[in-house]
DNA sequence: GTCTATAAGAAGATAGAC
DNA sequence: GTCTATCTTCTTATAGAC
């Protein structure tokens, strides 16, 4: 058998992010994550001392793949507005997705408000983290303190309405026609 | 030991139905119900073949009082956008159960749309009626079918736009604040 | 570090006495 | 109709061989 060392507890922290986006945290077992990774399930106390310090892992490992996606973004393009557009054109991307499972860090916060109090709160630093950032850009775009800070309210608001309401109605057109019109109200900014 | 008979049904109903919303259904086991209600857990497959079938009823039971409420919105009222703002205002009321455990509605869809694509058909369902009405309320005043259909649609989005954002930023002052705005919102239509 | 076996308890569901 | 006891399976977690 392979020795990977601590590529493995990555790759379990990869298999089960995706995981606990398409099935729940609550809904997710050892099992589940053993046979999806090859890996016996237990070895995974090995790595982490519980299933709960597993998720804190995964949200401070999709916490880092933010940050970096941020980094690029800021690399990439040099306008504030064309990454904030980009932000957008990325939840185009993930259409199929968010059609399915919803947000990944909406429903994440949603499900651990039900039960997991302490955890729930990791789940919105992921959250708070983001606004952070999209309220940044708008500051770069010469708004005030104030302003920026709404804008980027309305943007998450804007983004988290229209996901819920195409993955409830089961309308993937809706989904990609409003993420067009945030598009072009961000233009507006 | 009472016999409540067929009242029971709609007592077991109602316990799951606050404990569904409140713990998620995967996280709600007959074991909560039957502590909550005080019947012991055998019974409950007298009334229901399967936990599946007790939140088939608990849906059919949410459309009932939704359509109930709709029905006394439009006694008590006799202007559409009167109707519209008291659904409004009902959200400000549960205000302090939507931080905690997000929309009835869409929390539940978003959880079975994670592993029971049959039962997220029909909390859509709930979904789908509450658009209708709210469509409606707007033709009553003079929309034509186009605009109503896109108004019903973006005052869905703002409220659960809303909810997500108060609900993970953990910010009940922007919850209320926003409810406000879309009752201003809906006064301008 | 890796793996198997298993403990301890909770889940949904059923049987059968009353 | 109501209740208890129990079956089966699944869960998180641990023990211990290799």
């Amino acid at each position: 058998m392979p020795t990977r060392g601590e590529g493995n507890r990555q790759y379990i922290i990869g298999v089960a992010t995706r995981l606990f986006y398409q099935r729940g945290y609550n809904q997710t077992s050892f099992r589940d994550i053993a046979e999806a990774s090859g890996i016996p399930k237990g070895n995974f106390y090995y790595y982490f001392k519980s299933k709960d310090e597993l998720l804190n892992s995964v949200i401070d490992s999709v916490l880092e793949t933010m940050n970096q996606r941020f980094r690029q973004l800021e690399a990439e393009f040099d306008r504030p507005l064309s990454r904030l557009k980009q932000l957008v054109g990325l939840l185009g991307e993930m259409s199929d997705d968010v059609m399915q499972y919803g947000c990944p860090l909406g429903s994440l916060s949603v499900e651990l408000g039900k039960n997991n109090q302490e955890l729930k709160s990791s789940a919105s630093e992921l959250f708070k983290v983001l606004q952070n950032w999209i309220k940044q850009q708008f500051s770069y775009m010469g708004k005030s303190e104030r302003e920026a800070e709404n804008l980027s309210l309305e943007l998450l608001a804007k983004i988290q309405g229209v996901i819920i309401v195409g993955h409830a109605l089961e309308d993937k057109t809706y989904l990609l026609n409003e993420i067009q019109k945030i598009a072009a109200w961000l233009e507006q900014q």
